[in-house]
DNA sequence: CGTATATGCTGAGGTTACCTCAATATGAGG
DNA sequence: CCTCATATTGAGGTAACCTCAGCATATACG
C-alpha cells in the first residue's frame, strides 16, 4: 500500500517485455546547455513509441499474449507452418528462444508441432483455427487502438507521418 | 558457430533491456486480409523506434550504460540530487529497483551517495563530476546519432515529424 | 555402406532488469 | 513513550533471452 505500483503487470508477478521508463524525456525548455538539434526529434519519438508500446501490451493483455507471442503468430501466419529455427530467425531470438515462444502458444492452443516430412530432426511450428481467430481478433483490436492512437492526426498529417516513416525505415 | 547470434549484446552475457524483435512487422502489401486501416502506420512507427532504440543502446555501449542508467543521469542532472525513492518515481521503478540503477552509477563512479540533512532515513544520489561529464558526452554522441538517423529527412519533413510527434504527445 | 561432421530441437543453467516482502532505522503525532 | 508512516535495502522471485551440451537425424565422402 505504500509503493502502489500495481496494476498493469502481465500475468503473474514480474513485469514483462518492453515498455516503461515514462520519464527522463521530456525536459521541454532544454535550458540552453547542451542538445543538438535533433535530439529533441529523436526523444519525442522515442517518447510516442514508449506510450504506442504500452497501449499495444494492454491490447493485448486480454489474449494473455505478450509482444513476442503476437510476432511470432504474425510470421506464423504470413509464412505459414515452418521450422522453430526458421522461426527464430524471422524473430531474431536464439533458436533455443524459438521454443520456449512455441511452448507458450501451443500451450495456450494457438500453435502446434508436427513432424517436418522432410526432415525427421526438424519440428513445424503451424497456427491452429484458434491461432489464426486469436491472431485476427488481435489485429481488430490493434486497428482500433492505432485508430485512437492516431485519430487526433488530421489525415494530411497521417500522410505526411506515413511518407516520413517509409523514408526513415529505407 | 552455428548460430551466430553474437555481437551486440550488453557486456557480459546475456542480452539487456528493450530493442529486438525485427521481422513480425513488414507485409508490405498487405494483401487484403484484415488490418485497419491505421495498423501499418502503427507498425511503422514500431519499425523505426526499434531502429532508433537499437543504435540509442549501441552509442550507450562505450559508456557500459544501459537506457536505464542514463534516464536516471538526466533525471538527477535535471533535478539535483535527490532521494532514491523520488528517483524512483521518476524513472517510473519500484523504490527497490531505484537501490539498484543508484548502486549501478555509482559503481562506475557516475553518481554518489550522500546522507539527507534533513532525514536521517533517507540518502540522496547526486550526480559526480564524472557522472555530469559522461552524461555531457553521451548527449553529444547522441545528437549525432540522432542527426544521422534523421538526416536523411529533409528540413521540411523534420519539422513535419517534430509537429505531428508534439501532437501525438499532447 | 560406414564413419565423420553438420543440423535441429530441447534440457540445464545463467544473466538482466524488474518486482515483492520483510527487515532496520528514522520521523511524527498523540 | 508508543504507535504508525516512510526510506532504503537484503533476500528471493519472475520473464524473456542466452549459451552449452546432448541426442536424433541428415549429408558428405572415402
Amino acid at each position: 500500500m505504500i509503493q502502489g505500483n500495481d496494476t498493469e503487470g502481465w500475468s503473474g508477478t514480474g513485469r514483462s517485455e518492453t515498455a516503461r521508463h515514462p520519464d527522463a524525456g521530456g525536459e521541454p525548455g532544454t535550458g540552453g546547455d547542451e542538445a543538438g538539434g535533433d535530439e529533441n526529434l529523436a526523444d519525442a519519438f522515442r517518447s510516442v513509441g514508449r506510450r504506442l508500446r504500452e497501449t499495444s501490451q494492454e491490447t493485448l493483455a486480454p489474449w494473455d499474449i505478450n509482444p513476442s507471442h503476437f510476432r511470432a503468430l504474425r510470421v506464423l501466419n504470413h509464412h505459414g507452418a515452418m521450422r522453430l529455427s526458421d522461426l527464430s530467425e524471422h524473430l531474431h531470438i536464439a533458436p533455443r528462444s524459438a521454443t520456449e515462444v512455441v511452448d507458450a502458444l501451443e500451450s495456450r492452443g494457438l500453435v502446434e508441432r508436427r513432424p517436418d516430412p522432410g526432415d525427421r530432426r526438424a519440428i513445424l511450428a503451424e497456427l491452429t483455427g484458434p491461432g489464426t481467430d486469436v491472431l485476427r481478433a488481435i489485429r481488430a483490436a490493434r486497428g482500433t487502438e492505432a485508430e485512437r492512437f492516431f485519430g487526433r492526426l488530421s489525415p494530411a498529417d497521417r500522410a505526411h507521418l506515413a511518407r516520413i516513416l517509409r523514408e526513415l525505415q529505407s
